[in-house]
DNA sequence: TGGTCTCCATCAAGCGATTGACTGGGATAC
DNA sequence: GTATCCCAGTCAATCGCTTGATGGAGACCA
């Protein structure tokens, strides 16, 4: 491992790679245009982090590790009940706005068949969701809502969000708007205490509950 | 889809085209590959449809309109209250189901800042979301959720559901699967009843027990 | 101390391949 | 004869990637 110097290129590069990757998308973004922006030349491009789709596999799995890094700072703490799920939502909601980058890059996973991929999607993806399923299954009262599509209706949702908001007449609203993002967090707590049987009376009084 | 002649090179090649922007993206379909498929020469491609912008544009233009027609279709048998929203969300499965390269179009669409891109979703995406959460509003109870929310809720399931599916130890599974897809439609008729303020304990408060 | 050598990081230049777009001309239909 | 439709060929630009050369930092020896 290379130290985690900001100066350090290859981490630069990564880091650039992981802003155009996530605009532009794999096809859309060329070594050069990454070489360019870091302020390299193509050439130590190539020689810090290899090919493009080695640097490709590279962003996908420090975006992968992040994530599953947050939820389980967050997991740790959380108890297996309504409270403790909603505690989970808002660190999920927290890390995606704070880094869009992750679910702009989700896309290209799901729109790939490549087995390297695939592998990221086992490793990563799955257990975080079977876990959090599990977790819905602990929490739920009766009439609770299918715990596998209700772990996924939060993340479709928060991806839906951070990446492209809400058309509305002066364009979409989103991430960058404070006060949208506590709308949106307090949509997801009402849909929260809903799938879990708690019923729409149930949420939080305030319904805001916007957290950092 | 109306198609006039299926012989016709025109429709022979958008249908093509659409295939592969859904499959690959803007930039990772060539127009030699298009024409390719199509069976045509490329210069036959460009005569009939003019640069590969144009043959995006037109693309995504026939996507929205055949998303609009269907959903146009529904809505005009459908009453403003549960019943009606649950017929016409399931419309709006039926639709994306058969055709998941509609779904699968938007995300470039949200990817893309470009101008003609924008008003696509002007003209198309924001008037479906804004009469869709009026709709809603007419059928809303006590405790209803956010309109606007509550309609993107339902396209961002949508879209995820049909582009991706649900990650599960065999793969992915969407809409491959008929039971997958009732499954989906149940989780959704659920959700749409919960965030009209129907859902089970609603005007319960406390009914759950688990409380923040 | 000065000289030599070996790494490491970086660069300009160029590779073959592919991109989107264009051309002139042949085939067919009316 | 004219208009429509289609194709092989060509273009400049760009793609991902590699090459050979350059300069600096440190190790080693006399």
């Amino acid at each position: 491992m290379t130290s985690p110097s900001p100066d350090d290129p290859r981490e630069r590069i990564i880091a650039v790679a992981t802003r155009l990757f996530a605009s532009f998308g794999y096809d859309g973004t060329s070594t050069r245009l990454i070489a360019e922006t870091a302020g390299l030349n193509i050439a130590t491009v190539a020689y810090h982090v290899g090919g493009k789709r080695d640097l490709y596999l590279t962003v996908m799995e420090r975006a992968h590790q992040a994530e599953r890094a947050a939820l389980d700072a967050a997991a740790a703490s959380c108890a297996a009940d309504a409270a403790g799920l909603r505690r989970l939502l808002d660190a999920y909601v927290d890390f995606c706005v704070a880094h869009p980058e992750v679910p702009a890059l989700w896309v290209h996973r799901w729109q790939s068949d490549a087995a390297d991929i695939a592998d990221l999607e086992g490793r990563y993806a799955r257990p975080l969701i079977e876990r959090t399923a599990e977790l819905v299954r602990a929490a739920a009262g009766d009439g609770a809502a299918d715990a596998e599509y209700a772990v996924m209706t939060v993340i479709w949702c928060t991806h839906g969000f951070c990446r492209g908001g809400v058309p509305g007449p002066d364009g979409r609203r989103g991430i960058d708007d404070p006060a949208e993002v506590a709308r949106f967090r307090a949509h997801l707590h009402r849909l929260n205490d809903a799938m879990l049987g708690l019923g729409p009376g149930c949420g939080v009084p305030g319904g805001g509950g916007a957290r950092a």
